[in-house]
DNA sequence: TCTACATTTAGCCTGTCTGCTAATCGTATG
DNA sequence: CATACGATTAGCAGACAGGCTAAATGTAGA
């Protein structure tokens, strides 16, 4: 028995918004966005906290689906995922139209 | 001196996202804007945890703005500032277009 | 294979968040 | 004025999140 198709958003709208709360990851969200694609090191480098502590950012936003990550060798790129941002913002954004 | 514009957005949106981010506070935020307008009790009552912690909830979902409360006589009517969920989301969703 | 490098994982500590119950505050009303 | 009622505040215990350093993993290249 499959989920429901509520129930899946609700879910992801939970992981989407406990991600989004730090600014940090809103932070690093943002700049990936920007910045089309970064590897790990890149990222880390640009901010402030030890490398570790931005990895860990880093999984909490793949794990919500906000991130993509492509493994290449020995780095990981990562990239944002804007439809999976917009499906959840926009949706909220349109339930107080 | 006052702060900058781009300053406020980002300690506004730091705050609206920190509220957002518990699922009890986006129920009674949807709940609320659903049914209009309704004082604490009616609020804390459909929810499964006690009074005062429906209370807190509440006081977070005020500070950030997202709702907005009026006090008459011995109740607190409870409205949805639908401007501000909006002016937040939308916002950040438009960063993805 | 040995070394260097990119990145994550482990482990720990500290502080914040959330839930509860009990106590308090302020307003309405008999 | 006394009492009831709506709601918040105080205070506490347990869970969780986020920061760090040190260790581990896995790939690239000499």
């Amino acid at each position: 028995m499959s989920k429901s198709k509520a129930l899946k958003e609700v879910e992801v709208a939970d992981s989407v918004f406990a991600a989004l709360a730090h600014p940090a990851r809103r932070q690093i969200l943002l700049s990936v966005h920007y910045r089309g694609a970064c590897n790990a090191g890149e990222i880390a480098n640009r901010f402030e906290c030890s490398w570790p502590t931005t990895s860990r950012h880093l999984a909490t936003l793949v794990a919500s689906g906000l991130l993509d990550v492509d493994v290449v060798g020995r780095e990981r790129i990562y990239r944002a995922n804007a439809r999976c941002v917009q499906g959840v913002l926009s949706k909220w954004a349109s339930y107080f139209d």
